[in-house]
Formats: structure tokens, C-alpha cells, sequence
RNA sequence: UCCGCAGUGGCGCAGCGGUAGCGCAACUCCCUGUUAAGGAGUGGGUCGUAGGUUCGAAUCCUACCUGCGGAG
């Protein structure tokens, strides 16, 4: 992987670039769309494409449980096996022991949202998740398929995600929940450090170069843990990296993190952060320096009957869009909108049709690949 | 014409003497490295009509209206 910065611009730490890969070339800033399970739900490869995705975003701990990746890898990579041919990145599983653990006791999202109601619940030191066990090795986790007990650390990671062959893949980190307090988050940043380590002399002993290790930047919303844990991953030698955690409560937050992290990073690397991606954050992230981005929201949010639009979101489930003989939004040039009316669209939500999720999918990732496009534009005119 | 069954929020039903619930629909809110075609909440009914019995009736009785089934 090689990357080329192409402007840098004089009001923001955005920057225009170019990730080069053996499987092509993105432009960043760039939104990475998810497809956690080797393909972006609902869409087929094509027709992911044909949105002008640019890369995507796999994950280790759902192909390690199916289909296993070996049987990826028998397949020729993950590449072949899901017809992607542009470039891919693989997350290292460290979500998984934030969303499947304390997330899920708690009940809360990397975002912490109504802070007031759970101001009192703190995760303290030495606490554990009721399903899953983190020690300084690594974390057992439970099957949500079958129940078994499957350990996954740094080494495992790292092996698992050689064998699918993203061109980009993360260190094993520990995602932790926005709850924790200042003495769990330290522990936990000792733990995703020193796993920091373990992965790169893991992935250097096995000879996979081809393949760019990213280290991820934890330290929540603490603000010295942040500069500590960002100054310690650049100090390894790392591809590029990764900034993930919770990231506060509220979006002066999100800047600060960023704002207290970036600036300690090498800026010849790309800088890839996990899991964000609203429409209104994306011009704040890319000035606040960041290049690749990934988020579930416009496939998620999907599936749940919602387009966006240049008028904001819209519930395609509600009935008064049934007489709307429109396109989803007047301004774009997408398939969908070029074909479909919201009328249409909302009577296949109403029918329980599969069929609206895929227009909706496809729609949404066409919508926000041209609002990232727009802002590389305005980079490029000077604008940001 | 007779006999039987049924009429309860938009729809489908429960309740069968102490002044109404459920599911779906509607509406609102939530989802940011996918446990997710998921979750939370709100509104809406003079219980077919008219009488009667009773301290009290959606619940019992009578008549009528409407629908369904059967007989002729």
C-alpha cells in the first residue's frame, strides 16, 4: 500500500490523497462502506460498484464464525470469494469486544447518548462483561451462533485476517465503552498497546507485506489517554492508523478527541476512523484530518425504511409517501432515483418486499459517496 | 319463512355481571469499526340499535337491524 497526499489544505488538517493498492486505487477522503459479513446486506458486488464505493470494510470475527476462514481462503481470498475486485480492509474483531460486551450490558452505542440517565453506571477497573471474558491476552467471546467458547487475541486476529487477504487490516484492539471510567480505560489501553506489539511482529514474522497493518488509537474521551495512546501507536511501525473507542457524548467531543489525537500521527499515513459517519460529522472529521472513514449508517438506517436525502432523512414506511410520485431526492442522478418513485418504494416497505431494502441501499450509498465527493471538491477548490 | 352462529378502536380477535384489553395498522422517537428487515413509546372504542333485569351490563332477557351458515 502506498499513499499520496495530494493537497493539504490551508485552513483545516484536511487533506486530498491517494490510497494505492493492488486492487486499485481510492480516493480519500473516502467513506468505506460495511460489509461485515463479505457482502454490503441486500446489495450484490456489482451493484455495490456501481455506487462508486470505493472500498469496503469486512469483518474478522463474523467470517472467523462463518464462514471460516479457511474456507475464504481455499476460495482465493476474500476478494474472489465475494467478487469484489477494488480494495478491501478487514476490522480486527476489537469491536465485537466492545458491542457483544459491555455495549451490550449497558445497552449503549461507541456514542454515548443521554448521558443524564446513565451518569451513574460506571465501568470500573477490573470489571468484566457478563458474556465475555477480556484478560491481557486476548478475549473469549461466546458463539451467538452455536454458544461455543472462542478465544480471539492479537495473534488470532492477525492470522484470521491474513488468511481473508484485505489490503488493509487493523490491529486487535480492545473498543471500550463510554461508561468505563478513567481507571478501566487505562487498563484497557495497556491491553490494546501491548496487543499493538503482538500484531505487528505477528504480521511481520508471516511475510503477508502485501497486506498494510493499521494500529488503532484508543484512550476514550480522556484526553491525556488519547495523546498517550496516539504518540505510542505512532511510534510503531505501523501502515497507517486507525482512531476508534467511544468518542464522547456529544459532537465538541468527537472534534476534541480528534483534535487531541491527529496531530500526534505521522501525516504521511493514512488516518482511518472507525465507525463514524453521519452526514453532519463528515465535514468536521475530514477537517479534523481524517482520510477513510467507515460507517454502517447508510445501509443500516437502510433497512430500516430511511433515505436521505438533500432535504434530510426520510421514513419511506410512513403512508403519505405512497402518494408521492417522485424520485427520493430531485437532485440525484442514482439508478433508483432515475427509475423509482417514493410511492413505489414505500409500498414495497408496506408489502414486507426485500426489494425496498436493496433500493434503499443503493440509494443511500449513492447519496453519500457524492456528499464525500463534494467534499473532496471542496478541498480541491480551496473551500476547506 | 324457520333454525343456528356472529356483530367490541382502521382490520383481525379476547373478555361473558363490577364501567374494556391483545395483535396488526397509524403516528412519534432511537439506531455511528452491524448480535440488527431491530427496539422504545403514543394516540384511538358511549362494546350493532332500542328497551328491560340488576346496586351495577360488552357480559343476562326481549325486539329489531346487519352479516354468515343450514333447513325449506
Amino acid at each position: 500500500m502506498q499513499f499520496k497526499i495530494l493537497k493539504k489544505s490551508k485552513s483545516s488538517r484536511a487533506r486530498l490523497g491517494l490510497i494505492e493498492t493492488s486492487h486499485g486505487v481510492i480516493e480519500t477522503p473516502c467513506l468505506v462502506p460495511v460489509a461485515t459479513q463479505g457482502v454490503v446486506k441486500t446489495l450484490d458486488s456489482k451493484e455495490v460498484e456501481e455506487t462508486k464505493s470505493q472500498i469496503l470494510i469486512s469483518n474478522t470475527f463474523h467470517l472467523h464464525l462463518k464462514p471460516g476462514e479457511k474456507i475464504v481462503e481455499k476460495a482465493g481470498g476474500l476478494h474472489k470469494f465475494m467478487n469484489w475486485r477494488k480494495p478491501l480492509m478487514t476490522d480486527s474483531g476489537g469491536f465485537q469486544v466492545f458491542s457483544l460486551g459491555f455495549g451490550k450490558d449497558y445497552g449503549v452505542g461507541k456514542v454515548l447518548k443521554f448521558f443524564p440517565g446513565k451518569e451513574g453506571e460506571q465501568i470500573r477497573e477490573d470489571s468484566q462483561p457478563q458474556n465475555i471474558k477480556i484478560d491481557g491476552n486476548g478475549v473469549t467471546f461466546r458463539s451467538p451462533i452455536n454458544g461455543d467458547e472462542l478465544f480471539i487475541g492479537p495473534k488470532e486476529s492477525m492470522k484470521i485476517q491474513e488468511k481473508l487477504e484485505a489490503d488493509i487490516i487493523f490491529a486487535f484492539d480492545e473498543c471500550t465503552a463510554p461508561l468505563s471510567d478513567l481507571n478501566y480505560v487505562k487498563r484497557a489501553l495497556e491491553r490494546t498497546h501491548r496487543w499493538a506489539g503482538m500484531c505487528l511482529k505477528a504480521h511481520s514474522v508471516s511475510g503477508k507485506t502485501r497486506q498494510a497493518l493499521f494500529g488503532i488509537v484508543q484512550g476514550s474521551h480522556f484526553k491525556d489517554l488519547r495523546e498517550q495512546s496516539s504518540k505510542f501507536i505512532d511510534s510503531l511501525d505501523f501502515e497507517g492508523y486507525g482512531i476508534g473507542g467511544d468518542l464522547g457524548s456529544n459532537k465538541k467531543m468527537m472534534q476534541n478527541i480528534l483534535d487531541w489525537t491527529i496531530p500526534n500521527l505521522n501525516e504521511r499515513k493514512p488516518r482511518h476512523l472507525l465507525g463514524i459517519g453521519y452526514l453532519e460529522d463528515m465535514e468536521m472529521v475530514i477537517k479534523s484530518g481524517i482520510d477513510t472513514f467507515d460507517c454502517t449508517v447508510p445501509t443500516h438506517y437502510a433497512r430500516r425504511g430511511i433515505a436521505f436525502t438533500s432535504e434530510g432523512k426520510i421514513n419511506l414506511k410512513q403512508k403519505k409517501f405512497l402518494k408521492k410520485d417522485e424520485s427520493l431526492d430531485k437532485d440525484c442522478t442514482c439508478y433508483v432515483c432515475m427509475n423509482y418513485k417514493k410511492n413505489y418504494i414505500s409500498h414495497l416497505l408496506k408489502a414486507g418486499e426485500i426489494t425496498a431494502f436493496k433500493l434503499l441501499t443503493f440509494h443511500n450509498l449513492c447519496f453519500f459517496n457524492d456528499f464525500v465527493e463534494k467534499i473532496r471538491q471542496k478541498i480541491k477548490r480551496g473551500e476547506i
